[in-house]
DNA sequence: ATGAAAGCGCTAACAG
DNA sequence: CTGTTAGCGCTTTCAT
């Protein structure tokens, strides 16, 4: 049972089979034009009949021509180190496609600063390049670099969270939705029945407000007419005491209280919750932090759900390989499985 | 930020520099002798001082040289459709490496019956390959293929079920031990502090009883000294009727039963356990397999762990790439992770 | 509109 | 032991 491919059926074959050289069939392989029409026929025809497939090496090899991706990225701060986690992708991925010329240019912004994204963004417009990868953080600004591109046929993939409806041409990373949904069911399945449940959150204004809507719907999806008591807590002072004030606040007036679903920023709600009072709660949120992966490992945190950064910028990059190198097709959106992450399969998660 | 790499170092920059033609250069680089001690230590030097890289796309061009991989894999049957997943993985891989040159020859033999691995086995090493990826199923004979190629330095790479110890280049897989680990705390979370536990499992004599026992063990690791009453359930008949009453029985029999951990052939144990009784238990096994998957979506099985066989494929495949074509070095053992797949986000696992 | 020809960087065979 | 040379399959330029 062999699954072999070398048929060395190349350009020249087909060449000879369309009594034509090796010139126009070339130009008729890269709709270059100026070949007559009847002479395009048969060479189309040629190709087809001897099932050519270029060999992508030595198109490579001649034609030395260079692929530059632009990356718009958030900037990693310690506040929000998550945007780190994308480098190694960035990199493996560059090990694989670097060989076919393709580079990346990594351009960050300050995500809770609109002006820095549109700087980018004109950075983008000025320099010319072959691809763009980014998150679109800022709507207006995302607008203005598609309509530049529209018809350049410059391909632009979203990644990590997405906008729906614009004219890029796909999109890479989880379904927020749908990850909510997962951390409600498994929630679910960790405290009892009688249970209330906690949504807490830290709202930052540099945060990603639709994402986090987003993993907040599902959840309450999973919730609606089960009667479970779902109680709110959100904090926007950013301050330890007060959300350590706040959560104590809340478990005291809430003796029912068994599970705790962070939509973001659970290392804060975390260190908010003492040892003794942890052991009657369950708790899960998101994002793979070396912060997040301590409180996981020390009991402080019961689940994570894995966006996998590494994996949305390596498989990210990828799509930009099978795009311009490959000219596959790419599908309008590529979600990632939404990983549930707990002390004991962490250690499998921690690289890409 | 750019992240370049073309910086046309070649084969003649360094023969230039090393005053050398670029024949002598060549053979240094492949090692092939023929080249006097000084000029081979000028080249060495010349190399390391311009930083060359070789172009593996020119390389590969010229040398059409042709690799083979012998995979040998366990027939899929209906009862053990597991192996059917590997294929996606395969082809996947395969899309990206056979420009390279690397095909594969897909050998199986029966699961349970060694003379049908011996054959396989004598195939190999008569017909001799450039590679062997494999599920080494049975012990005397994995060796006798190890003995043969152990000079040659053809890569063997272990995949599924490891033997440690042996002379394999590498393993790829899941680590067992801590899959059992896993679904013990993940079972663990989902009952109560009282509850019993029951580890169940089909015996088949076709099946791999090393990594069956792998689980069990680290199942139990996990639970030692909690003072949880844990109960066995082992049918060897394979009868639907016999497994649905030793099933029954011992739910009558257990009144605090509320957790079942299923080693292998979780699609025969839901299926004896009726509706009814199943509102009182939580169930988790192994395999991604579509009866399974069923299974899942209908509430029978509450947890899989995926062994996520199309990645062990695909990353294995890529394993000979990156040993035969970039010459990387290997590591001894590449453990993938250890996904928990259940009814809300089995749907990012059905595909690679 | 088509054909001829010069390489891309490397391998491998051969001549010196 | 070292240098030369002919391609691998394709792109691209330049005549025709």
């Amino acid at each position: 049972m062999k699954t072999s491919s070398n048929k060395s059926i190349g350009i020249k074959e087909i060449a000879e089979r369309a009594n034509v050289s090796i010139g126009p069939v070339d130009k008729v392989l890269h709709n270059r034009g100026g070949v007559s029409k009847a002479t395009r026929e048969r060479i189309l025809q040629a190709i087809k009949d001897l099932g050519y497939t270029p060999n992508i090496l030595a198109s490579r090899l001649k034609s030395s021509r260079d692929y530059t991706i632009a990356v718009l990225i958030p900037e990693a701060t310690e506040i929000i180190p998550f945007w780190l986690a994308h480098n190694t992708g960035f990199e493996e991925a560059l090990k694989e496609v670097s060989p076919f010329g393709i580079n990346i240019s990594i351009l960050t912004f300050e995500q809770n600063n609109e002006a820095s994204f549109k700087l980018r963004v004109d950075e983008v417009l000025h320099d010319g390049y072959d691809g763009i990868f980014m998150v679109p953080v800022f709507y207006d600004e995302t607008i203005r670099l598609l309509q530049h591109y529209k018809d350049l046929n410059v391909p632009v993939i979203f990644f990590d969270s997405n906008i729906p409806g614009l004219s890029n041409l796909s999109f890479i990373g989880n379904n927020s939705k749908d990850s909510g949904y997962l951390a409600a069911n498994l929630l679910d399945y960790t405290i009892s029945k009688k249970g209330d449940i906690l949504i807490a959150s830290i709202e930052r204004k540099e945060d990603n407000h639709i994402q986090f809507s987003a993993r907040e719907e599902g959840f309450l999806t999973y919730f609606k007419n089960t009667g479970r008591r779902i109680l709110r807590f959100t904090d926007n002072t950013g301050n330890e005491q007060t959300i350590s004030k706040g959560i104590s606040a809340i478990f005291n007036d809430n003796p029912h209280l068994e599970g705790i679903f962070v939509v973001n920023g659970i290392d804060k709600i975390a260190a908010a919750v003492t040892p003794a009072q942890k052991c009657n709660y369950r708790m899960i949120g998101y994002d793979l932090i070396e912060k997040n992966i301590q409180l996981l490992k020390n009991g402080a945190i019961d689940f994570l759900i894995s966006q996998q950064p590494q994996k949305q910028a390596y498989q990210g990059i990828k799509l930009f390989y099978d795009y311009l190198i490959l000219k596959k097709p790419i599908a309008p959106s590529y979600y990632l499985p939404l990983d549930i992450v707990m002390k004991a399969n962490i250690d499998y998660y921690r690289f890409l």
